[in-house]
DNA sequence: GTGATTTGGTTCAACGTTAAACTATCTTCA
DNA sequence: TGAAGATAGTTTAACGTTGAACCAAATCAC
């Protein structure tokens, strides 16, 4: 049960209906709550686009490197995407099984590995996210862009407070 | 690894620039991403302040008959969490074993079971909720409630079409 | 330089989830 | 009425995660 849950089928007429029932949640309960639901939802979604051949960590592990590119050491990679080490170790360890990450010892650091994308990688990226866009083309052609847009940039002030409030 | 994944720290100069980079991702990309990342954090938060004593399934559970009341029973349940029925079956045994749900089986259907809050369920769920009101007042504090409540509704019509497309 | 502490990485048990198999009961309909 | 199918709930294996223990190498401090 990873979001907090949908309180019920929520009919349409409770749209602008936010604040003023009585017994309601907060608003940032509820925000919250959407935002819960939204993402399982949307992690439904991405991985059944993805397939079983590639897993949801595994794909934004691949994404990871060709966004910021260069080797990357495994905390390094943990503390990105906000994983315990154990768990980067074993989707790291995983990718290389699959050839798509190339994982060699870190000369300077006798302890360390240099991870990075392989060839394999590369392409399995780029394939993973043609299918992804594909998935959430509909996304974007149903909702207009600007309602999107302010979507993020709400929630980018949102996420930055919750980043600097740990 | 359950939220997509945060790309970078996100310096702060990124703020309006969504659209413009030239290789970025599209927005609805950028929006779900948010979204993983914001959810991530917000229920490390919540598990924080809910404590080892109560799960935030189990904390979900407690609050939906505060909500909607009534015996329910474990497919209702299930369905409403959008779970699985073994793992509701697993949350609501736990939860009876601390005392906190009644379990009876149901005269109109032997196969079924009518699940309600105990009154200490209905204690729990008070003292939990307040701990997370508690939890949670700062960022109603910090971010003015206007912008909480477009967030909220923007991401309503976001849910809205992620529920009526899966 | 040597001892203490920190850091990179792996491993393991515990947890909560899913999907599938299974039993028992209910419903449908001829 | 009785056979076929649907439904309620439990159980199980598999998965991915965490947190803690652990080893080895690096850094710090005196």
């Amino acid at each position: 049960m990873k979001p907090p849950l949908r309180p019920a089928p929520a009919g349409q007429a409770a749209a602008a209906s936010a604040l003023a029932a009585p017994g309601a949640d907060p608003i940032a309960f509820q925000l919250l709550n959407e935002i819960g639901i939204i993402d399982q939802l949307a992690q439904n979604r991405a991985a059944r686009l993805l397939g079983p051949a590639l897993n949801l960590s595994q794909f934004v592990v691949l994404n990871h490197f060709t966004r910021l590119g260069g080797p990357r050491s495994l905390v390094q990679l943990a503390s990105a995407m906000q994983v315990s080490k154990g768990a980067m170790s074993n989707t790291v360890t995983r990718l290389a099984a699959k050839g798509l990450l190339q994982v060699q010892p870190d000369p300077a650091d006798g302890r360390g590995k240099l991870v990075d994308l392989s060839d394999a990688g590369r392409v399995a990226r780029q394939q993973a996210l043609s299918g992804l866009a594909d998935g959430l083309a509909d996304l974007g052609r149903d909702i207009p862009p600007e309602t999107l847009l302010s979507a993020l940039l709400l929630l980018r002030q949102l996420r930055l407070w919750f980043d600097s409030h740990r």
